[in-house]
DNA sequence: CGCAACTAAGTTGTGCACGATCTAATCGCG
DNA sequence: CGCGATTAGATCGTGCACAACTTAGTTGCG
């Protein structure tokens, strides 16, 4: 469980300013190094770390809006519109206009899109092996990071006045 | 401790596919989330996030090269290199070639980068309140955090065969 | 019906992030 | 000394990420 030896935690002062004691930069850094762990996986399924993604929400549901898919990632559409055309020209996906609401746009699996999942399947275990983790130690992690990403999201901008 | 209320920590199966079972969404989402928390405040120094880490690090040791930069925010030289020219133009730091190294080009504080510390001080707190963990969760996630960047960024990229 | 308000995508501009490549300075070794 | 190898930065191309804005379709209300 131990397995850095930190029996210690360091009791950094809550308004220090240097790099190491940053929480944010813990998660920055984090995040580029697993995000480079993907890199040569990804390479080879002709994806990057957030087309990745977007396959993952689309296996789990085959044809969400762009506003949908939005949702699950917490993405713009200015990010998500030219990532979607660059799945659609490698053949992952196709967008079609929802017949009832010509606003919306329903992002479908192809063929290829869809068989691209079975050699997905490869993916996690070598991640979670590079990761390292204990599964308390991954269940801990994602537990406070999604607590802290529901926190700074709730957050309102600057206002003295939370009301909930 | 349980503010979340999460009493049951769901068991993901080890090579699930569904996003919300990945320790790397949770992780991009919450980096993402904390940047977006960061804006408002770097906003106001006129300062981007990874514009705020690099003067982190400035405030800490002055005069560093682009290299220890580099090696103290794992940053490639092709970012940090317009990132600095911007902070340049800004007015906040010097860029000097070494007299006994010309390869080298060490970044100080300017007069202004070195004030703006002082106003930068009124950052931490206001990010920990909105992050709103416990000094426990805080250390927690730090911890983990470390271990997770130090285990993938060992990991050698799956080659058998490296001849560097 | 007519039209303002709203909503979903897409476009544009700025700034990372990184691999690949380039240039220039330094070092190593005969 | 000469020249290949190494090293430090910088440049270029691709792809996010997001704010601000535009376009097009829909809805609500008189």
């Amino acid at each position: 469980m131990d397995q850095a030896a930190h029996p210690e935690p360091e009791a950094p002062a809550p308004g220090s300013l240097l790099l190491q004691d940053q929480l944010c930069f813990a998660l920055y850094a984090a995040s580029r190094a697993v995000t480079a762990c993907y890199r040569p996986l990804l390479d080879e399924l002709g994806l990057t770390y957030p087309q990745y993604l977007v396959m993952l929400a689309l296996w789990e549901q085959d044809g969400l809006s762009v506003r949908e898919l939005g949702g699950a990632l917490q993405l713009e559409s200015s990010t998500l519109s030219p990532l979607l055309k660059r799945l659609e020209a490698a053949g992952l996906v196709r967008r079609e206009r929802r017949p009832d609401d010509e606003r919306s746009v329903t992002v479908r699996l192809t063929g290829s899109g869809t068989a691209l999942r079975e050699r997905a399947r490869a993916v996690p275990p070598v991640i979670g092996d590079a990761m390292g983790l204990t599964p308390e130690q991954d269940a801990t992690a994602k537990q406070l990071l999604r607590l802290l990403t529901t926190n700074v999201a709730t957050e309102q901008p600057a206002d003295a006045g939370r009301h909930g």
